[in-house]
DNA sequence: ACCACCTGTATGGTTTTTCTGACACATGAA
DNA sequence: TTCATGTGTCAGAAAAACCATACAGGTGGT
């Protein structure tokens, strides 16, 4: 079965892209993976401030984080960008639309829809 | 030329998607139009707050809203969605990311993408 | 005049988001 | 040990979003 997308997914979903640097991160991760150092780097915004962005991405399923470790031993957490793909309507949204709760929902998985 | 969509034109429009209250008004007006009183009774929410959300939809492209006079010469604004259609996916803000202005563009034209 | 509708806006407060500057902990190399 | 790299998180300030309560104007009917 494939997902049909909830209102929370897709409220998690843009709420996620709405910001003109969650925008440049999950741009930056499109296609080459990296590290928050090097990429609040590449980025140039601090990286406790990175952090926050990408777990708000990670939340809404739009990327996903690994923990590796380097060569040299050195813990590092590599970001990429999920392959999603949401195709945004007005049908879509009156669908999802009709269960809308509004309290937020327990700790839910992390996924982004087709 | 069909309207290559913009960094500023996708934030506003995720923006504008994020929030509960928006995505009902949206849903509530896909298929039928509905003029703003009415609106606010239909989904229980105060006037001046659905003039608010209006407002932010409307600057989006997501809606439309036309002035009318009524038989009895009440002056209504009724309002619609538009028939957008947009496909998010880590390509297409990879595409739109790379000219992404941090300071606001002087107050758009509205409009919804392809 | 009053009431029942419609429209818009502004004020002020609450809540949420955003962001910086610390802090703590780990590893390997000089 | 000290330095340079990586990780994560916390506290509090600043900014933005959200929302209710007013208020002001219009029309037509009783």
């Amino acid at each position: 079965m494939e997902d049909p997308i909830t209102a929370n997914d897709l409220l998690k979903i843009v709420g996620a892209l709405a910001n003109p640097h969650r925008l440049r991160i999950v741009a930056a991760l499109a296609g080459r993976r990296n590290y928050v150092s090097q990429l609040a780097r590449d980025l140039n915004i601090s990286r406790p401030l990175l952090h926050l962005h990408l777990q708000k991405l990670e939340g809404a399923g739009l990327v996903r984080g690994t923990l590796e470790l380097s060569e040299d031993g050195k813990a590092m957490k590599y970001f990429e960008a999920t392959p999603f793909s949401i195709r945004i309507t007005p049908e879509l949204i009156a669908l999802v639309a009709e269960n809308l709760t509004f309290d937020e929902p327990p700790p839910e998985s992390t996924e982004a829809a087709q």
